[in-house]
DNA sequence: TTTCTTGGGCGAGAAAAACTGAGGCTAAGA
DNA sequence: TCTTAGCCTCAGTTTTTCTCGCCCAAGAAA
């Protein structure tokens, strides 16, 4: 027996908080993208908790880590602490009354679709820094410190997310592009560009307009929606148009749409913001003047 | 405007729970006594924090510290937080079946009141390691990872605090010391030993023998009980001795009580577990074999 | 009054923690 | 078969955190 050993100490809490973000993924990538270091620092944190409990908290297979019974039954836990953790955060960010608002969105919807609202914005409200981050996915914002956040992503039934119209596509192009098009038919024989994350969509609109489009056939991809659709201003194909993302171009007549069928993906175009944001006048304010909303016009 | 800054970045973990303990306290030598590092450390955290609010959570006078009517609003929630996040750490070391106990007692506890009674636990249970911490004041269990503490403590009441006894202290000296104190004003007249830390003692018990005794003359203070125990046995003088902690000297014969009259003062001998630890039962073991409790025989 | 003690601030340097980056492995898909 | 996606590990570096020594002010004790 040792008299007097110091406070035992727990395990470090940023490695906690890895845990709670790698076991909500099932995911170290993402787990490492949602704290913004690499997947080698949660690996790492991960073994040091693994090590400090004795048990596995994951086990890794091949290209993937699979939460542990154990792993599983510690989740809640863990979540439910960081999302208390998050409002703490929440708190002591509001007792500052306006500084800047942090906006999460997709790299396609900051550009082609945020960014024209937001200059509105920034007229009326000159001493508000707005910062946008582009993200792949919606961000958890129970957890991270974005005021906003817009997003095409399923339907999904939540608190404080407004929905703000249904995702349609339907593929535009050049006019002179156009002019050769006379039949749906007729797409299978131009190039057709496409986003490399919605690589569906031209399944998903030709079965809405009975084609069939070959996956591969002539196709060109792009990682970056906005490319594409330059690619598709100087006429190198028909791209396949969400309604929210070309419209300003159409507007434009910079591009148009050969034929007028449109069909829904499932997606919508959703607005959220975290737990009592709308309270914050600075972020009501921003809804009001980009979006049209008024306090508590919840989806 | 910046595309794509990075995630927004709260503050660092470890800075929230310093604030936490502060604010708790209202003091950052206890936060640092309580997490294990020194004061500065502390206060650079909380400065830190202050810096990324853009407002003063403390306000520092000379030698204390006070909470702002900010700070004092956000307590709560980082409070909350680091409950769930404690609840969530011992989750994580009870995967663990049995590894260590870790006991949480004053440092005159540990060394005249528990240490024989552990004893006879380690026999029984030798493959459990105990380890003992010494401290001034009872820890807060829902954030420190002791399974137990036992404590001369204010009686509290409390869910998971069992009463072992009421505390209760008298004079003891030597037999040959004794043999010169024919009647309690005769103790004006010796030597009288105390404990920094109960310096009220003896006024205590002079209220309850109707004598009053002077805070200051004939009088040496020492800094651990233990220390004033074992003058007391070598006859330097009459110590105000507390029944769990001199029980063992009058045992064995080395003290001796020269008047019968006792009193209480107001503290008692109280144990504390955690939420949930009486289920464990490496612990509850423990619990039976050291202290005669079974589950469930809360105070 | 003077001295001591206590609680806190500050800055430099040390220690520890966290993170990155490169190289390697496996499975799945083209 | 080749490529890609995930993850692992390890070494080295960067960043953060902590300690240490010294200062200050206020209150208690002498």
């Amino acid at each position: 027996m040792k008299v007097s050993p110091p406070r035992p100490k727990g395990p470090a809490l940023n490695a906690l908080r890895a845990f709670e973000a790698a076991a909500r993924h099932e995911s170290f990538v993402l787990a490492a993208a949602e704290l913004g270091v690499t997947a080698g620092a949660i690996s790492q944190h991960i073994r040091t908790l693994e090590a400090w409990t004795g048990g596995a908290l994951f086990q890794r297979n091949s290209n993937e880590v699979v939460l542990t019974d154990m792993g599983r039954d510690l989740l809640p836990f863990f979540t439910e602490a960081f999302d208390r953790v998050g409002d703490a955060i929440r708190a002591l960010r509001a007792v500052q009354p306006v500084r800047d608002i942090n906006i999460a969105t997709m790299p396609s919807l900051a550009q082609l679709w945020l960014s024209g609202r937001l200059a509105r914005f920034r007229q009326a409200a000159g001493d508000v820094r707005l910062s946008i981050t582009a993200l792949e996915r919606p961000p958890n914002l129970a957890r991270e410190l974005f005021d906003l956040s817009v997003f095409l992503r399923p339907p999904v039934v939540g608190e404080k997310i407004t929905v703000l119209e249904e995702d349609r596509i339907f593929p535009v192009c050049t006019r002179e592009l156009a002019d050769q098009l006379r039949q749906p038919e007729d797409l299978l024989s131009v190039p057709r560009l496409i986003d490399q994350s919605w690589a569906q969509d031209w399944m998903i609109w030709g079965k809405s307009a009975g084609l069939e489009f070959p996956a591969t056939a002539n196709v060109a991809r792009y990682s970056l929606y906005s490319l594409a659709l330059e690619e598709a201003k100087v006429g190198a194909g028909v791209l396949m148009g969400h309604a929210c993302l070309v419209d300003q171009a159409l507007r434009k007549g910079e591009l148009v749409r050969p034929f007028e069928q449109s069909c829904a993906t499932g997606l919508v175009l959703a607005l959220e913001t975290p737990e009592n944001a709308r309270a914050r006048s600075d972020i009501s304010d921003v809804l009001s003047v980009v979006f049209g909303l008024d306090a508590g016009d919840t989806g």
